[in-house]
DNA sequence: TCTATAGTTCGATAATAATAGAAAGATCGA
DNA sequence: TCGATCTTTCTATTATTATCGAACTATAGA
């Protein structure tokens, strides 16, 4: 059993990155705080475009790359496509964030260091 | 006073993008990751390369940026350069996300939505 | 079926970013 | 001052990403 040691998270460490990379511009950020904002209904893609001031395809790009990493959900009605946050994934970027905080170095605690005063 | 209901945040949003857009690579997550593992005391330079089998001159670079971000921290001692992560931007980068949450519909409490179960 | 509206995909360009070998800079002990 | 070690900067290459107009697809109502 060689590496038994070192557990093989690049699948976990690859995928968090590619969600803070997604939320990691100007617009995908604002995209993010307006759904979150929002939340939880969520806005119509239009809508998005018009109060941020993005030409649809750029708007499509972003949107495609959030859902992607499972950032936004989309559900249709009519012609009209709903984009609503996903929180629970941000949640889980969130707890990724302290999981491993101070494993090394029991001084703090993880909780205390990351998230909620 | 034109345009006094609209603040304007796109330096705040501008510069948590970047912070995220710092670990949002793999490499840099990591290493994020192995500092706040060894918080508060950090590591050294040299550690993080050989740990994450990364050459100098690309790990420097990765370095410059996260701390460019705030998001690591530097001391000399000697010869040896001891990053730690910043934990402090990291909360604010929490902060952040859940600030504006649900502003539009009070149906969700913020904390609930991102922050710690 | 025709048309209007909502949104995506195509295609192309410009800008940014990741990578790393080699050379240079910084610190310290001998 | 010299040499050893640690880290950054220089230089270059390759890969990825952001952007957006134009063409296309999807849905619904007349």
């Amino acid at each position: 059993m060689p590496n038994a040691k070192k557990k093989d998270d690049s699948g976990e460490v690859i995928r968090y990155a590619d969600m803070l990379a997604a939320m990691g511009t100007e617009s995908r950020l604002r995209i993010m705080q307006l759904l979150l904002a929002s939340h939880p209904d969520g806005l119509v893609v239009g809508d998005i475009g018009s109060e941020l001031d993005i030409p649809s395809s750029t708007l499509s790009h972003h949107l495609e790359k959030l859902k992607n990493e499972d950032l936004v959900r989309v559900r249709r009605e009519g012609t009209f496509l709903w984009c609503s946050a996903n929180t629970e994934a941000l949640q889980q970027l969130v707890g990724f964030l302290y999981a491993e905080c101070c494993t090394r170095n029991k001084a703090v605690e993880p909780k205390t260091i990351i998230c909620c005063k």
